[in-house]
RNA sequence: GCCCGAAUAGUUUAGUGGUAAAACAAACCCUUGGUAAGGGUUAGACUGUGGGUUCGAUUCCCACUUCGGGCUCCA
């Protein structure tokens, strides 16, 4: 099935499902039900709550609208007459207002707007639809949720029931089949039992602690990026997680996000708020002495932890927390610099979603949008120069981008990332943001070949974005089951007494010399429940030490996670193997 | 923050208007084993918190807290 037939039919059966709520709950006012990537949703002004229980009725009573049968009709008709149609439709009206004012061209021909009959539902939409309700295949109701009407917070909040549609049943069970691997895989059921984090109400919501598995996993991230870093030549720095309030009212910070900045307080009569972003911080250690275009670029990087009052509804595991570590970059540079320092961190970028066996991604060219001003510094034509600017930059990458009006950051254009995982759920990754507005701002300079002072331009570089997000992706990704080079515990020895605990204690030993993370599992179980434990906690490697091993000296019998049987092995065969895989981020 | 839902032992779950059951995990004992769970014993829950209804609430109602699905937001 193409994907616009497929889409036609989930938006019928987003008018069917709102033809079943109209007759379930008279007095339902309707606003809109578009489709979605997996799916449709439509969003109802209900007289009473529903809740999930519900929806089962409302599958029911699609089943059987269905099956009596109705065409979808089109009709063009006045906008006059279609005022009154939707007289008791107030989000209707109010859509075909805005279309009669030219608000929107969406739905055609001068004066006239398109409605759909299906059944005793009339629904106001451009379609396209299928003719006729028995083309809908199988369907199936997901969840019930709250939704602003237009999106926008001041509104009243809507129902919003999602649902969605396949053609066979083979891919509606399928679809739903995907659902439950990723529940599975949710990166807070693994996260405990992988004993990776926690988040204790003690210490607060969004403020995760990471265990020592979760921090050897966090180390193995960081220690990576700073071999790249190494290699790009980018520099070190460490600051801070506190900083006066009055640095930001320079940036413009305080104007935009103060809302987001944890409470201020007071040292010394000054006021203070913990940091909610590393970029001031670097600025300054660019300022504190005279800077020669010889510098340039001047790639400042750290791991910073900020910290960002997020709202409570807004928190979610670890892909939303209050502490956050940005693996962040702030490149200092001359205007010319700007091209190679993208390319240079385009690699880079490239370089990681490899490690993270991530295969697809593309950019979201991320623009200001001149209709909502307040939301960036006020130069036009400096954001068209930096636009362009990306734009071109993306192309000579031969980037796959989307253009995305009003994502900009409120000092600059941006490429996000966006990745895909393992179960195709789309991610945004790494940031790489253009400023040339705030070397000016905070009067930041350099002087060039000629004598003559200067303002640097920035190029911000998160190449993760966030330590903490990374890790519930990649969590999920993987279904925990990581990579050897990521594995907090690469290989988990099984002595099968405690006979052979010297034995295995040795082979620790040879392995920790080469830093391989191994663990002895020498509680009093059998093998097989060992190798039961190991196999659940997705330790790449087990090896096993016995009898047999110990009449033949410096072997290990050596089994891997999937259940591969490598047989015996000498042991430092079996290191020289891990390291292999290790280097080459297996 | 807003809409909807949930909350029982460390975890996963059972159950009832008359103060709770199990599995795994834990501790101890027996067992010293060969590729996904050896056996036993013990301990562990004032059923998230605070109110209300009731002779009596873990169970029904309300509020709060936390968590989940969304919305809004994400420098």
């Amino acid at each position: 099935m193409s994907d616009l037939s497929l889409d036609k039919m989930r938006h019928s059966c987003a008018h069917l499902m709102a033809y079943a709520v109209s007759e379930l709950y008279p007095g339902t006012k309707v606003a809109i039900g578009p489709t979605i990537e997996n799916g449709f949703y439509y969003d109802f002004d209900l007289p009473g709550p529903i809740g999930e229980t519900d929806l089962a009725k409302i599958e029911r009573k699609m089943s059987e609208l269905k099956e009596k049968s109705f065409d979808y009709i089109q009709s063009w008709i006045e906008v006059d007459r279609a005022l009154e149609l939707f007289s008791h439709q107030p989000y209707k009206q109010e859509i075909i207002k805005e279309i009669s004012e030219g608000g929107r061209d969406d739905f055609g021909q001068k004066g006239k707007v398109s409605i759909y009959q299906s059944g005793k539902f009339t629904d106001l939409c451009k379609g396209p639809h299928l003719s006729s309700s028995k083309e809908i295949g199988y369907f199936k109701l997901l969840n019930i949720a709250g939704a602003y009407w237009r999106g926008d917070e001041k509104n009243k909040m809507l129902t919003r029931i999602y649902g969605t549609c396949f053609e066979k049943k083979e891919e509606l069970d399928h679809f739903l089949w995907q659902q439950e691997e990723a529940k599975k895989r949710d990166h807070r059921k693994l996260g405990r039992e992988l004993d990776l984090f926690v988040i204790n109400d003690s210490i607060g919501k969004g403020l995760p602690l990471l265990t020592p598995k979760g921090t050897l996993l966090k180390k193995q991230i960081l220690d990576y990026e700073y071999r790249l870093e190494v290699e790009a030549g980018f520099k070190q720095v460490s600051t801070p997680h506190i900083s006066r309030s009055e640095l930001y009212k320079k940036t413009g910070h305080w104007q935009h996000y103060r809302e987001t900045m944890y409470a201020p307080f007071g040292i010394d009569g000054d006021e203070y708020v913990l940091k909610p972003m590393n970029c001031p911080h670097h600025y300054m250690i660019y300022s504190s002495k005279p800077r020669s275009y010889r510098e340039l670029p001047l790639r400042l990087s750290e791991p910073g932890t900020c910290y960002r009052y997020e709202k409570t509804g807004e928190l979610a595991g670890l892909l939303r927390v209050r502490s956050l570590t940005i693996d962040d970059s702030h490149i200092l540079m001359t205007e010319n610099q700007i091209e190679d320092e993208f390319a240079l961190c385009i690699d880079m970028v490239k370089k990681m979603f490899d490690a993270f066996k991530l295969k697809s991604f593309y950019v979201r060219l991320s623009l200001s949008d001149p209709s909502d001003a307040i939301k960036y510094i006020a130069d036009e034509g400096t954001w068209k120069r930096a636009g362009d600017l990306l734009e071109k930059i993306v192309k000579n990458n031969r980037l796959d981008y989307k253009v995305a009006k009003g994502e900009a950051s409120f000092y600059g254009p941006k490429l996000d990332f966006m990745v895909r995982d393992s179960l195709g759920r789309e991610w945004q990754m790494s940031t790489l943001q253009l400023d040339l507005f705030m070397g000016k701002r905070l009067g930041l300079t350099y002087t060039d070949e000629s004598g003559q002072e200067k303002h640097p331009v920035i190029l911000h570089r998160g190449l993760t974005g966030s330590i903490e997000r990374t890790l519930g992706i990649i969590i999920e990704h993987f279904a925990g089951a990581f990579p050897v080079w990521l594995s907090p515990i690469q290989v988990e020895i099984l002595p099968i007494s405690e006979k052979y605990a010297p034995l295995a204690k040795k082979m620790l030993a040879e392995m920790a010399k080469k830093q391989i993370r191994a663990e002895i599992n020498d509680e009093n179980k059998t093998l097989g429940a060992k190798i039961r434990q190991s196999t659940l906690q997705k330790t790449p490697y087990m090896i096993i030490i016995g009898e047999k091993e110990s009449k033949k000296n410096g072997f290990v019998s050596v089994r891997t996670r999937e259940g591969g049987d490598l047989g015996l092995v000498k042991i430092d065969e079996f290191i020289k193997r891990l390291t292999d895989q290790i280097e080459k981020l297996e």
